[in-house]
DNA sequence: TGCACGATGAAC
DNA sequence: TTCATCGTGCAC
């Protein structure tokens, strides 16, 4: 498993998400290390995307989305569920992949499937908000042998009110993958 | 200072 | 289809 690097995650954002698919999310928690096969993310390109948090500006809370790539954005939603993302681009862009489901590898309790579920599963929460990806215990890895699947492009999840960009197919998963979180 | 509403998941 | 549950952004 070799870490990916800054330079990874420093590009366009739709290459950034499919390229995250078939790779190992890793989160080490007291020594103990939570591995998932990413199977379904979202792109979500920046400030002029009307389903992005960062279409809001630069707030408390989207201030994550604005920095320097290969960094965790976490946020709580509906008040009961952690998101996890990595933040793409230069510095100031304000795009990100959101993380939406993961095929367990080791040490994965619970489901994996949807945003909420994967957060829970791999202990993922506020706290890593702003958590650098190339840390040693939260990152990213390509795993040695790379197995070939087929991309499936789809519109995202729950981002309705975002008029013309809710339609945009920015939403990838492995084709025929169980865990994928809805087909 | 207050309020409406989510990048959800599970039950009914 | 409904509900749990609360941080965030924006209106006053």
């Amino acid at each position: 498993m070799r870490k990916l690097p800054r330079s990874f995650y420093a590009r366009d954002t739709v290459e950034v998400a499919k390229d995250l698919l078939g790779k190992s999310l890793v989160h080490v928690v007291d020594g103990v290390k939570r591995i998932g096969r990413i199977v379904e993310v979202e792109a979500y390109v920046g400030a002029h995307d009307l389903a992005s948090h960062s279409s809001k500006g630069i707030t408390d809370r989207t201030r994550v989305m604005y920095g320097p790539a290969g960094h965790a954005y976490v946020y709580l939603i509906y008040g009961m569920y952690h998101c996890m993302n990595a933040v793409t681009e230069h510095e100031g862009h304000g795009s990100a992949v959101l993380l939406r489901a993961l095929e367990p590898l080791r040490n994965i309790h619970g489901k994996t499937s949807g945003p909420g579920l994967l957060c829970k599963a791999m202990e993922i929460d506020k706290r890593l908000n702003g958590h650098d990806l190339l840390s040693d215990d939260l990152y990213i890895a390509s795993p040695r042998t790379r197995e070939a699947f087929t991309i499936v492009e789809k519109a995202r999840i729950g981002v309705d009110y975002a008029g013309e960009w809710a339609m945009k197919e920015l939403r990838f998963y492995i084709e025929g993958n169980p865990y994928v979180s809805r087909k």
